[in-house]
DNA sequence: CGTACACCCTGGCCGC
DNA sequence: TGCGGCCAGGGTGTAC
């Protein structure tokens, strides 16, 4: 591997990327503050994120209580008064904020929501922030919700019932993509993305390189079992952030999870020691971290 | 059908 | 120091 090449991966690894433990946390973050809350407006500042808003979607949300926030993979869910259902994706540097009244909107403060009761905190308002705007917002009808295309092909959700050592096996049985690219497809398993599948496979024991049809049995079961670790510990910690992904508790100190192997290129291996540092590869476009020791 | 990859977007970082 | 180039990421669309 060439010294720039080192050198290139080195730098660029600073993005925030909200992945399902993030957005359960941004989730359970948001419930107290909008939950049971009538949305007084909402203004959409541009007519676009991602994808373009909904037709009318200012109007339509404006008036609508917030029954409830949810959560799909890594999609947000607020069932609406009015059986309509907001469906939220925070791409990669989505972000909700609560700001004091007065602060000046941000260039990337695309949409802003104003809920019918301050809090003691100052939390009336809430603002969508997303910078690269990765992210989308889309309205559907509730009772058609998971007929969404979104929505529709989603595999298990990972820390519900339905994601077992078998059902992986089942979803990975044929595939002949690397096991760390199957842990990206979503069909497979909802929700994880680049960091937690690297965190899952090292913590499994397994290569990303593996693959994916040759995962089974007891492998099947490790795999499934760290994959609902590492996000239960991601989750418990508050999401895992990197830079300016803020807590929508308001709270504005920066956290960071620590990893085992994602951004970790040339560390010692916590499992193998000092012998073996992180490795690094791309895999179908993306960064792949892993230990060739205990990952062999 | 499955698999591979380009595309969208911006900020941050490095090299020049 | 200023600026160009490169890179991260998820999900979709297109090509094979």
């Amino acid at each position: 591997m060439k010294a720039r090449y080192v050198l290139a991966f080195k730098q660029s690894i600073t993005c925030p990327m909200p992945e399902l433990p993030e957005v359960e946390t941004v989730r359970r973050g948001l419930e107290p503050l909008m939950s049971g809350r009538r949305l007084d407006r909402v203004q959409a500042r541009r007519p676009d994120l991602r994808f373009p808003l909904p037709d009318g979607f200012g109007q339509r949300l404006t008036g609508q209580t917030v029954i409830e926030i949810r959560r799909r993979a890594k999609y947000l869910l607020f069932d609406l008064s009015g059986g309509e259902t907001l469906i939220a994706h925070l791409g990669m540097s989505g972000s909700f904020r609560f700001p004091d009244p007065d602060t000046p909107l941000n260039p990337h403060d695309h949409v802003l929501f104003f809920t019918d009761a301050g809090h003691a905190d100052a939390g009336r308002e809430i603002r969508y922030r997303d910078p690269r705007r990765f992210g989308f917002m889309d309205l559907t009808q509730t009772q058609d919700l998971l007929a969404h295309p979104m929505l529709a092909k989603l595999g298990p959700e990972p820390l519900s019932a339905d994601f077992s050592g078998t059902a992986l096996a089942n979803a990975l049985k044929g595939k002949k993509t690397p096991i760390k690219s199957a842990l990206l497809d979503q069909r497979v398993v909802a929700g994880v993305g680049n960091i937690y599948a690297c965190e899952a496979l090292h913590l499994a024991g397994i290569s990303p390189k593996r693959s994916a049809h040759t995962v089974q049995g007891q492998r099947a079961e490790r795999l499934s079992e760290a994959v609902r670790q590492v996000l239960t510990d991601a989750i418990q910690s508050g999401g895992s952030t990197l830079r300016d992904h803020v807590r929508p508790d308001g709270e504005l100190g920066y956290f960071q999870h620590s990893f085992q192997v994602y951004d970790q290129f040339g560390s010692a291996c916590p499992v193998c020691g000092p012998e073996k540092t992180i490795q690094q590869i791309v895999q179908a476009g993306r960064s792949t971290f892993f230990c060739s020791g205990c990952q062999g």
